[in-house]
DNA sequence: CCGCGGGTCAACCAAAAGGTTGATCTGCGT
DNA sequence: ACGCAGATCAACCTTTTGGTTGACCCGCGG
């Protein structure tokens, strides 16, 4: 048999060398390859490409230290600047925020699984992306089905966006700046989530999002 | 040769197989226990030290999840909650904010390594914790070295009281009258505290606050 | 004793944020 | 075709913050 052959994207070795543990115990799944950041994963996608040995899987991270993070390499694999088709990608982080989550599956992530899965999870997660099918942890999915059934407090992702900035510290200007909108869209914006919140300025938009886990804490 | 012991504790079993399958292939090094959580691990080193085989090193996370966190653990085996002679606590984590290595070290850390360090380093701190020494990756030091010699000013007692209070979102006037001051007086401790904190408004204060670890946060 | 820093307050002005109304455009589902 | 919701922008006004200056009191250390 083939095997299902991986690409693990972590800037920690420490955790890459788990990985690499932990999935060569598993029948059938091979680690191809790693790559300590966003623009190391698309060379090494290129080069075992051309080797005529392309990956099935790319397991990769969110947050990694300075280079290209998760999301925008995820974008860039889907967008095929690795070649097309372009593989699976399989988010596997350790934090569970709405916006890190919709942001991944706006890029193309197949799944997005937690670091603290036991391993037997994250086996099947491979198993499912590289079938082309989907995974999710299960906080994850239960913090979707939350935001589907009950659309009341919902923001939107547009929304999540603004508060992620928001949180940094940057004033309105900033943030307009950065999202290409102008200052009174981002004021709108601001408006609407204080009212989905229940909260009347910046400073407790933060505090309720971070509590409820909409962004990840600054 | 006898080999030198260690205990894992990390409340990631990817982080924890990763740092087994790094530290088996080094010579004298062996992984006696793991501990998902600090309370696991006091319970394992007096497992370890009733069986007479006491461990030699603890390798910690600081970040963990729900329970103890790194730093209060380190306190207790330094305590000897676990027996004495307590051993060595090699830090190993994530972030090299101020306020954790200075915990850290408070708690009677051996040293202070980064995830992403490569495995020599990490090797290399486990044999001078082991010898009674001391290890720092080259990030924490060079941080301590800038603090010593470009001393960051330090916020007051009431300037943290009053910045935790502005994480919650309170407008001035009610954080005023929590503290029983003036409005005024309010506004004076902000100016203060952005100009310590390097910002300029108060959003960007929480932020930079709650990297630092200055206040919890939200 | 005297300076110094922390904490308290006031008055004033400039800038940013909050709140309202109303408008256009887009995609999506019926 | 239609309504609806999200996203975008403008103009206007009020409230809150930010920034400056100056002042007073207190405790601690040289």
């Amino acid at each position: 048999m083939t095997g299902i052959r991986i690409l693990l994207v972590d800037d920690h070795p420490v955790v890459r060398a788990g990985l690499r543990a932990m999935l060569s115990d598993f029948e059938g799944i091979t680690v191809a390859a790693e790559a300590g950041g966003g623009a190391a994963a698309l060379a090494q996608l290129s080069r075992l490409r051309a080797l005529g040995e392309p990956v099935d899987v790319v397991l990769m991270d969110l947050q990694m230290g300075a280079g290209m993070d998760g999301v925008t390499a995820t974008e860039k694999i889907k967008a095929g600047a690795a070649g097309t088709p372009a593989p699976p990608v399989l988010i596997l982080t350790t934090y569970d925020s709405d916006a890190d989550i919709l942001a991944a599956v706006e890029a193309g992530a197949s799944g997005y699984m937690l670091k603290d899965a036991p391993p037997e999870h994250i086996r099947q997660a491979v198993l499912s992306a590289a079938a082309g099918g989907t995974a999710l942890a299960p906080e994850v999915a239960a913090r979707l089905m939350g935001r589907i059934r009950n659309p009341e407090p919902a923001l939107s992702g547009r929304e999540i966006e603004l508060l992620q900035l928001l949180s940094t510290g940057l004033p309105n200007r900033a943030i307009a700046r950065k999202l290409f909108i102008s200052e009174a869209t981002v004021k709108t914006h601001l408006v609407h989530i204080y009212g989905k919140l229940g909260v009347d300025n910046r400073t407790a938009a933060i505090s309720v999002a971070t509590q409820r886990r909409i962004i990840r804490p600054a």
